[in-house]
DNA sequence: ACCTGAACACCGTTCAAGT
DNA sequence: ACCTGAACACCGTTCAAGT
């Protein structure tokens, strides 16, 4: 009898912890999950989780790698370019499924195993390139939180803190704001306007986010690309 | 006699709280900065605080406004190369001092007047170079939080979650750290030795951080200058 | 071996009251 | 006009106890 009550709910361990933590995040988002709310979410006391993760860096750490792990493996027989490229938007697809991975991966102080992983496996696609050990570091850190399929957007109209969609706004708040943005931001007003002409918001984004991610990843490929063919050294720190 | 008294303790108003928490951050870190805490630093309680900020929220976003005051403005009549580069490289240090600005600006939801001054005048700085409205947008992006004088760093080394030293690594620990590289990221091993062959440590970070800035952002400058000089357009979407 | 309950030391913020 | 005190609804985490 209670053996039945208790298959209703299947024994703890730390893999539904995780799963459910990135499906509770994925609905609400990270801010209201807390180990209290996730407890809950499985019908057991909050004290019951601390014996499938530490605590909750770790039950983070924990989620970052579940996500690590649904990023597609390096596609085989490709030049270094196009690999990088495709791991980077195959990245992108997967952070973006996952909203709070972004700010959850940002947070960590050090690697997860799945973290190291997956430089380790990034790395190996400029090594299979051609690329020296120097150039590559150096590359590494130019391309930075890219490699995620992600930059840091201040201010990225899609990501506000509570998870709720934009406030509409109203056409007279609308315009005080174009009032006020032409009279101290004009340069602001001009970029932003152009940049969403064919939508109907003024200082919403209207702009394309893939199109500049894409944009300024194949910049910083070409220029990896222009380094790697005059196979340039630190060590003699050219202008570039 | 009571007036004596609340002369030692001037008058709260907004500025002397926003200083007092920026000071606060600087010596404790973000994490410990409560409104509690900050009540208690000001020997006051905590109640008293939201007479002159809102809010936390509110709080932060004017801690930011304090530390982008402290940027310098752009250098007059130099090109817009070395403009752009001076004034990242004067907010990059400016941010240096306060650790814990880079997170918080992560942070917020929605520009400051401070945050969209800089950015009016950053934007100002490519048109008066005569670039488009258009590739300044993309610019823009591209720059990211570069603008700012950092980049988004995953693990960088210097930034400990409680702002303490980083905790120094018994002899055994780093043999064994070494054996576990060698096996499972043997090209991140390979990347990390290069970088830090003339310090002790294996696994730190032993890479100039200045040097990897800038180096990643003279790729984009130059790559910025390049698509400036063949007037590149975004409607045509060319191959960069 | 796993889960529970009560408790501790914190948060941000409200409301009604004091001066 | 500004500050206070008590309270509310949350946190993460400890410890000792249950099964």
């Amino acid at each position: 009898m209670t053996q039945q009550i208790a298959e209703r709910r299947p024994r703890l361990n730390r893999d539904r912890v995780l799963q459910a933590a990135v499906a509770l995040a994925d609905e609400v988002g990270i801010g209201p999950l807390s180990m209290r709310r996730l407890a809950q979410e499985l019908d057991v006391v909050p004290m019951a989780l601390y014996k499938h993760v530490a605590n909750k860096e770790e039950l983070l750490d924990g989620m970052v790698d579940v996500v690590i792990g649904e990023i597609d493996p390096p596609v085989a027989g490709a030049d270094w370019k196009s690999m990088v490229r495709l791991r980077v938007l195959s990245a992108r697809r997967v952070l973006q499924r996952h909203q709070w991975a972004r700010r959850v991966l940002e947070t960590r102080t050090n690697p997860t195993p799945a973290v190291l992983g997956y430089m380790d496996s990034f790395i190996g696609m400029f090594f299979a390139g051609g690329f020296s050990v120097d150039l590559t570091h150096h590359v590494m850190h130019a391309i930075g939180s890219r490699m995620w399929g992600f930059t840091q957007e201040l201010f990225d109209a899609t990501a506000t803190s509570d998870g709720d969609a934009p406030a509409p706004v109203a056409p007279e708040v609308q315009a005080a704001m174009y009032q006020e943005m032409s009279a101290n931001y004009p340069n602001v007003l001009q970029v932003a306007t152009a940049a969403s002409h064919d939508d109907g918001s003024v200082v919403g984004s209207g702009c394309d986010d893939q199109f500049e991610f894409e944009f300024a990843l194949d910049l910083l490929l070409d220029g990896i690309e222009r380094l790697h063919q005059l196979q340039w050294v630190s060590s003699e720190h050219p202008s570039l």
